[in-house]
RNA sequence: GGGCCAGUAGCUCAGUUGGUUAGAGCGCACGCCUGAUAAGCGUGAGGUCGGCAGUUCAAAUCUGCCCUGGCCCA
């Protein structure tokens, strides 16, 4: 027995989530995912994805969601084009953000606080922190349709992904590009740990520091001094350098009196009494005057030398601490010169004149700037190794023993007595408060943040640069101007990666030193090389291991445990002992092309590493420029150079570029507004209120700015009320997340200065729901609300309107713009792009189901379709349609342009619902199957089912939803379990017609541009007219536009239409003969405007006969007269003022508007008809009902009725007409223009359920 | 402070190598249609193309400076 209908009906109502959620289901109890990833055969071309590691330890936000969307796309794509796609997750687990979050939780802070606390323990908080949120990823991630193989993903911490890395480390050990070294920190001394940047951004306050100008005199002229100014008084004693900028001019004066006091400043102490050392000083030229204000003195002017003379100077430091015992050294240079290792002056170009004196004072243990001048000094010696660093302070903030007084006091306490002592010595030439933004430790406000060199350990990145850049050259960038911009120029200014992390919860760094001779290293690359040189190695992870059955084995390459491991040293014997640090995460997660598979220590990796190296695609969010994109390209370029792959037996070496071929830079998600969205500020749209409800949780108040809640009402803050989507004065259900029985209906109200988050409710309803005030009130922060008791917050949900689902998000992404723009996200948005065109598409779909249904025509059925070529015109219009958007989509989808292929899906259903079905409605409703109707059947269905194809990859739910009604159901020739199993549509290019499509958007246009004239002259369409005149610019256009007459009279509802060019003239239509910029600009120059002039001045129809006569036309530039050929000038036909009649780009389109009576006929039995429908709708007839009908009439509009008969009984579809005064009930009077008629309707027959 | 990106209609965005009436969709107004009907269609209003200078016969488009927002880095 066949189904009683064809197709499954359409659901009138829009609660896509609810669709979405059967889809789901279906996915998964068929194990369609899995059979995605099987369904190809082995020498399949492969298609290469990574997947770049979220961190668990958040709830994922609408980035993360953009993100999995889009890289869900071109895997779909390319799987069902043919290719084997693998989709291995990963998760990205170490680093200082999960350290930050256990330290919260535990409410400690510091190093010294974890080792108190015990790293063993820590590092296993660690691990449960990281997987915290792993179900709400994980239930994002499937909701959203993004289709991952979770179960085999690869973690960062695992043990076999650990010893990938540690393998790649050694390769770079082997070749030199390890080495140890120091990199300036943020450094919060108390805590005795360095902050990231994200912490170190948290803490800045305003604070007042003292501030000094001091004197370095020179050494071999004592007289002369330079000027420094420093807000860090401390770092003085570790001073190395002076640095000045090259190019600029440095004025040498001489110290004068003292200037008069400042008038007006009574108290102004005696101006500055200081005696100087220095005679003469050396400062900034465009800073002397400043300076001389600083310290109260006139300067004179004595010479001027550029930056670049002084470079070289030596001077006598303010302290002599390092001098006293090192004043001899010098340092051999690569060039053969000699040079003073300390104290001279050195030309930097970050010296800036903004303030200060234009000499800067350089200590390169404390600073950025200065620790990079420091090393670009290093970089030309011959034995950079040789110099030792300059630092009087210890990791605690203290002074070291060799500050002789201030040994072993915080340094920040000296500031003064340091001070005191230049002055005594006559080097203090100012001093005063400063007051400027410093950053302190954000869990202790206190506690002041220095920037300190630690020693780190490095990656040499600097010598594979040129590598890293060339595969970056080779690189598919998305958009392009990252390659030679944000990327290329960070890999231009590359500078060696500082890799290692005094920190506890990290990829251990594999270097091994010897306790007998520090420059023995050994970099162990598994676990088992390390048992080969000591079985006992791990001894002690696997005895706790005993003690603790429950510890994760993947722990035997952590810290605490690894610490513990010791081997003899290859080359003497002696135990060797592992560098405490852990590694930068980045590097994790950059060694994922061959650490996912535990590349090369596992069974099997070399041949899936091998087959699945480099990416065909990534795609992550533009800050991971210098993050995952940086990792991953230097990682490569650093480990796989062609020594190695042909080592490793890659089976080709490989080409640029490595290690993937495109990358999507994805832009922000932003509010509304085009802010970040933050979840401080709660500017952000939760993902559930897409996907799953329209609802947010607030915070309960019961009172604000002296506003409060009347029983039965809830007031919330502006934003939160866009944020649903949803206006002043409606009502939404509350209740408590936790109990969602007890529900009340409450209508919103605005308080426009409350704050996110939070809703003002009345006592009654408080009680009612038995909830309580948030006793912060209005101090609390959005981010806190889900945080509250539960009897503190409630949950506002707009119940009546289904949230927009899964694919209505991702198509967001997709349609809203190029994804590398940042997005103004809100479900107000997503509704809209959603309305556009999935609830667009679903309506011709529906339509298609309904008639289907009807008439009972099925696909295979004995319906059958003449061939495409044989079909209607519109028909075949509507297949090329289809095909040239396969082909375009197809196009940009192999290009990565998702928007340019979301475009060409909008104009394609545009196109389908805007003209093919609205033009072929009336075919479905004939009776029986003529060929035009089985063609109009058969060439819908098509679109549909290719459609449903085509936008599987963005809409998978929807497009399985139409799949498995249209194709499935049907059992359809080639039908799949799955859409996504099937193959992405082949252009059908017989089917493509460049010259229809051409015509048709010129048909379509002149349809527009007649009914803009019906519009302006108030000519319903309903009253037909009797003639178009269709005045072309272009002669072919008017010849294909016959095809179409039909068409266009019935659009413009006439009765003749005539289509002309050029040479027609019935005085509607005027000529205007225009110059044609692009071919007269270089050929007359600045001429051409007076060309433009001279033709707009003459009179057109008369250069238009001119032209159609002689082929070109003359015009009088004044002083020459210059002919213009066919090329250099463009004819348009205008119409006329006072016809009724409009000019567009294809020409000019005329309406005779005259009225005969038999057109005033036409129109009023047209009105009648319509009449009559709207009585039909107005019952809620089934459109198949039969009806009897009843007119009454004036003797103009019965007579025409009288003679309509049959045409009113086909089109109402009505068994009988009775011309009589009406007696059915709801029977109506009303009147056409001046004819008054009443009207009686009922139903005849129900038609057949 | 430096680098990169963006700024076009009320909103979301197009706009080809500079070429002369700056486009689309949504929203709004008015109207149409009524057998896709909590749909569909048409017309219209709305823009000193962020600002100021410059190059050019011609600038939304090229150059410089500035303003606003975003990101990265200091």
């Amino acid at each position: 027995m066949t189904d009683p209908t064809p197709f499954e009906p359409v659901s009138t109502e829009l609660d896509f989530p609810r669709y979405e959620r059967r889809i789901l289901d279906f996915w998964k109890s068929a194990r369609i995912f899995e059979k995605s990833l099987t369904a190809r055969d082995s020498d399949a071309p492969q298609f290469v994805f990574y997947e770049g590691p979220p961190t668990a330890n958040g709830v994922p936000h609408n980035g993360h969601v953009l993100t999995r969307v889009m890289k869900d796309l071109f895997p779909r794509y390319q799987a069902m084009r043919g290719c084997r796609v693998l989709r291995k997750g990963g998760w990205d687990t170490h680093g200082l953000p999960v350290e930050v979050e256990v330290e919260k939780e535990l409410r400690i802070h510091g190093k010294a606080a974890i080792e108190e606390y015990g790293v063993e323990p820590f590092v296993k908080r660690c691990i449960e922190s990281v997987f915290r949120y792993t179900s709400d990823w994980e239930s994002v991630t499937e909701r959203l349709g993004f289709w991952v193989s979770l179960d085999d993903a690869y973690v960062t911490y695992h043990r076999s992904y650990v010893e990938s890395e540690w393998w790649a480390l050694r390769e770079l050990f082997k070749k030199g590009l390890l080495y140890q070294g120091h990199k300036v920190v943020w450094w919060w001394a108390q805590g005795g740990t360095a902050l990231s940047a994200a912490e170190v951004g948290l803490g800045y306050k305003e604070v007042a520091d003292p501030s000094v100008y001091v004197a370095f005199p020179l050494l071999d002229d004592p007289e002369t001094a330079l000027v420094i100014w420093t807000t860090t008084p401390w770092t003085l004693p570790s001073n190395g350098y002076a640095a000045v900028k090259p190019g600029v001019d440095y004025d040498v004066v001489s110290v004068g009196d003292a200037l008069p006091a400042k008038k007006g400043k009574k108290s102004q102490k005696p101006q500055n009494p200081r005696e100087f050392s220095a005679k003469k000083l050396i400062v900034a030229s465009a800073l002397r005057e400043a300076l001389g204000a600083k310290i109260g003195r006139e300067l004179h002017v004595l010479e001027t030398r550029k930056g670049a003379a002084l470079v070289g100077t030596r001077y006598r430091p303010p302290f002599d601490y390092y001098a006293r015992h090192r004043d001899e050294l010098r340092v051999k240079r690569r060039d053969g010169s000699e040079v003073d290792t300390w104290w001279r002056v050195i030309g930097e170009e970050f010296v800036t004149l903004d303030t200060g004196t234009g000499i800067v004072h350089i200590a390169p243990a404390f600073g950025e700037d200065d620790h990079s001048a420091h090393k670009s000094q290093l970089a030309q010696y011959e034995d950079p190794e040789e110099v030792e660093l300059i630092c009087a302070i210890q990791p605690d903030g203290t002074f070291t023993d060799i500050a002789g007084s201030y040994a072993g006091r915080w340094i920040k306490d000296c500031d003064k007595d340091l001070s005191n002592e230049l002055d005594s010595k006559g080097l203090l030439l100012a001093s005063e408060l400063y007051k400027h933004e410093y950053p302190f430790c954000w869990r202790a406000d206190d506690d002041p943040l220095i920037q300190m060199a630690r020693p780190a350990w490095f990656i040499r990145t600097t010598a594979l640069k040129d590598g890293a850049i060339a595969n970056n050259r080779a690189v598919n960038w998305l958009p392009e101007h990252i390659k030679e911009g944000r990327f290329g120029d960070f890999l231009q200014n590359n500078v060696d990666w500082a890799l290692s992390r005094e920190r506890f919860w990290g990829t251990p760094l594999n270097v091994w030193v010897c306790s007998a001779d520090e420059e023995h290293k050994h970099a162990p690359a598994s676990v088992a090389e390390i048992e080969e040189l000591n079985p006992e190695a791990f001894a002690h992870f696997r005895a706790a291991k005993e003690k603790d059955p429950e510890l994760s084995d993947h722990l035997i390459v952590h810290k605490p445990w690894i610490d513990e491991v010791s081997f003899p040293c290859p080359k003497c014997q002696a135990a060797m002992r592992r560098v405490t640090e852990v590694i930068d995460c980045w590097f994790d997660s950059g060694c994922m092309p061959f650490a996912q598979w535990g590349y090369p220590h596992q069974e099997g990796s070399a041949k899936r590493f091998d087959d699945a190296f480099p990416a065909d695609f990534i795609s992550e969010a533009i800050d991971q420029t210098r993050g995952w994109f940086y990792s991953l390209l230097m990682i490569s370029t650093l480990v796989f150079d062609e020594e190695l792959q042909k080592k490793m037996r890659l089976t080709r070496v490989r080409e640029y570029p490595l290690p993937y071929k495109t990358c999507i830079v994805l832009g922000h998600v932003c509010d509304k507004e085009g802010k970040k969205e933050s979840k401080s500020k709660g500017n952000y749209t939760p993902p559930d209120i897409i996907l799953d409800r329209v609802r947010m949780e607030f915070g309960v108040l019961d009172e604000a700015y002296g506003e409060t809640a009347k029983p039965g009402e809830v007031l919330v803050g502006r934003e939160d009320l866009e944020g649903m989507d949803l206006v002043e004065g409606v009502a939404v259900a509350a209740y408590r997340l936790e109990n969602s029985d007890a529900r009340r209906e409450l209508r919103l109200r605005i308080v426009k200065k409350l704050p996110r988050r939070v809703a003002i409710v009345s006592k009654e309803d408080v009680e009612a729901l038995g909830l309580s005030v948030v006793p912060t009130g209005l101090d609390t922060k959005p981010v806190e609300v889900p945080r509250l008791p539960a009897g503190e917050r409630i949950v506002l949900e707009d119940e009546k309107t289904p949230a927009p689902g899964s694919d209505a998000f991702r198509w967001f992404f997709y349609a809203s713009g190029p994804p590398w723009n940042n997005t103004r996200h809100s479900l107000k948005n997503v509704r809209m792009l959603q309305k556009d065109f999935v609830v667009k598409l679903r309506n011709v779909y529906s339509f298609f189901v309904i008639y289907a249904n009807i008439d009972g025509w099925r696909p295979n059925g004995p319906n059958e379709a003449q061939p495409v070529a044989d079909r209607a015109l519109l028909d075949r219009w509507m297949s090329s349609e289809l095909a040239i958007a396969t082909r375009d989509v197809r196009r940009s989808l192999d290009e990565f342009l998702v928007y340019d292929a979301a475009s060409r899906l909008v104009d394609l259903v545009d196109a389908l619902s805007n003209w093919y079905v609205r033009r072929s409605r009336r075919r479905f409703y004939s009776d029986g199957f003529p060929q035009d109707k089985c063609d109009a059947y058969a060439t819908l269905f098509d679109c549909l089912v290719t459609i449903s194809k085509l936008i599987a990859p963005f809409v998978p739910f929807f497009s399985e939803e139409m799949y498995q009604n249209l194709v499935v159901r049907p059992k359809l020739e080639g039908a799949r379990e799955s859409v996504h199993l099937d193959d992405y549509p082949d252009v059908d290019e017989a089917a493509i017609d460049a010259a229809l499509a051409h015509q048709m958007r010129a048909a379509r246009e002149v349809v527009s541009l007649g009914l803009g004239v019906r519009t302006v002259n108030k000519l319903k369409v309903r009253q037909p007219l009797a003639r178009v005149d269709v005045v072309f610019n272009d002669a072919e256009l008017a010849g294909g536009a016959e095809a179409h007459v039909e068409l266009i009279k019935d659009e413009l509802n006439v009765h003749e239409a005539r289509f002309m060019t050029g040479g027609h003239d019935d005085g509607a239509v005027a000529f205007r003969v225009k110059p044609n910029f692009r071919a007269l600009g270089p050929r007359l120059g600045k001429r051409v405007q007076q060309c433009k002039k001279a033709l707009e001045s003459a009179d057109g129809n008369e250069l238009y006969a001119e032209f159609v006569a002689d082929g070109a036309i003359l015009v009088d530039l004044g002083d020459e007269k210059v002919s213009l050929s066919g090329e250099e000038v463009q004819v348009v036909v205008e119409a006329k003022e006072g016809f009724a009649a409009a000019t567009g780009a294809v020409g000019v389109v005329v309406l005779h508007t005259t009225l005969t009576d038999g057109l005033v006929d036409e129109g009023l039995l047209r009105e009648l008809l319509s009449r009559i429908q709207a009585r039909r709708k107005d019952l809620q007839l089934e459109f198949t009902d039969r009806v009897e009908l009843e007119i009454e009439a004036g003797p103009r509009l019965d007579a025409i009725a009288q003679k309509s008969v049959d045409l009113i009984k086909s089109e109402a579809l009505a068994t009988e007409i009775h011309f009589r005064t009406p007696t059915f009930d709801g029977h109506r009077s009303s009147s056409v223009g001046e004819e008054a008629f009443s009207l009686g309707l009922r139903l005849a027959v129900r038609a057949p359920a």
